[in-house]
DNA sequence: GAATAGTATGTTGCATTCATAATTCAAGTC
DNA sequence: GACTTGAATTATGAATGCAACATACTATTC
């Protein structure tokens, strides 16, 4: 066996860091409600841990937006109006067509192919009304350009903002001509992609956003 | 006295919330280095408190990039390398871009003038290569820009990015044609802002970070 | 003398405890 | 009966204590 080749180290999860990531996810699930007060004894209990590390995450989330903290008043599950939606889409959108830039100038045609392939999977899951599926795949195709831009920075930020509102996403139960329309750009944007088109792409991923949006915004509206 | 109107509430302050900016300010300085372990109880007898504010206080610094933390391990200050620097400064740039775009669409005369006149005094500045004025006036500027984009989550985004950077801004120490050519720059960015152009703008603030970037990546490259 | 095993020391992670601020609720007042 | 006031309860903020891990050091072996 070799022992210079070192294998995968083993990874090492504080109790804090697991705390953080099942939080983010009960609140993207929906589980946690926005603007439900989060006492810190029930979740200690929940979660079988002490204040001490519940806390730690509870700071960890707040930066990261998931979670509004209150001096000496604790934790809630962090609101979202439709305002805060209209100035975190735009963000979203600066730096998915900064990210289509960065693609054209550098990415591999093997990344093109893998890209291409997530892209008619989810035709398919689009002809057969698969949304769960449609919106894994959607999201992963746009994972997927990120991660060629190469350019963490970019991708961290990105991630940070879509993670926020990422339940705002979920809810856009979009409507059948509007999903047709979604596919559409999604088109446009692989043909873009795979002629590294530098002026299209960055505006397609861009305008594909806002279209998001608009369908995020009108599932929003109707909620109220 | 009016019991209505409610005055400025009482600010209150958490341990940790203290600490968080006063080791951001440390970092920011230079006071602590990059690469430097951060030993807890050193920091705990500096600053007279427990562990556990501290601790709280190192999670979210590093959240936000200011640390490094490893389990068991501790927290050391965070590096930054040169390729940090090359993705974080066109993420900047973009965001630059889009206050610009967002700008044009919004701002008052009244915060228009005010830019200009922070603009005359940084001229003033410039002209008895006063530097750190210069810097101070130059970051306002960019700030009142920023905020009469008047979108929260792209100034939040910004501010954190800048933040992380914000050292190797100082170290930026300009030639003066670099420094001529950068106020040049700015002549025009507020003349852009004063004709409101959408079109010109966010180009002008764009190619102004990366003009930054070309100087701070030159006094990076000469501390090597 | 170099390398390894074993030991001691220091640090970190988490649980617990103590102190303080917020909330609840009952008694009292108009 | 609505409003205020003050005590009791509860939750949060911070300090301390303990166990596990990492590092530094010493001793032992070859």
């Amino acid at each position: 066996m070799s022992l210079s080749a070192r294998s995968d180290p083993i990874e090492r999860r504080s109790l804090h860091h697991e705390l953080v990531e099942r939080l983010r996810v009960l609140i993207n699930a929906g589980e946690l409600k926005p603007g439900t007060k989060i006492p810190e004894k029930a979740l200690c209990e929940k979660f079988a841990v002490s204040r001490t590390p519940l806390r730690e995450a509870l700071k960890v989330l707040s930066v990261e937006g998931f979670v509004k903290l209150t001096p000496n008043r604790g934790a809630a599950v962090a609101e979202f109006t439709l305002q805060d939606l209209e100035h975190v889409f735009p963000v979203i959108a600066s730096l998915e067509a900064l990210s289509g830039e960065l693609v054209c100038a550098q990415i591999s045609n093997r990344e093109i192919d893998a890209i291409g392939e997530l892209h008619h999977e989810m035709l398919e899951r689009h002809r057969l009304r698969q949304r769960p599926e449609y919106f894994r795949l959607n999201q992963a195709i746009h994972e997927a350009i990120l991660d060629a831009a190469g350019n963490p920075a970019l991708q961290a930020t990105h991630r940070s903002l879509a993670g926020r509102i990422a339940r705002a996403r979920y809810m856009a139960n979009l409507s059948q001509p509007r999903w047709d329309q979604a596919v559409a750009e999604h088109e446009e944007i692989l043909l873009a992609l795979r002629a590294r088109d530098r002026n299209r792409l960055p505006k397609l991923l861009r305008d594909h956003v806002m279209t998001k949006f608009a369908s995020v915004k009108a599932a929003f509206a109707e909620q109220e």
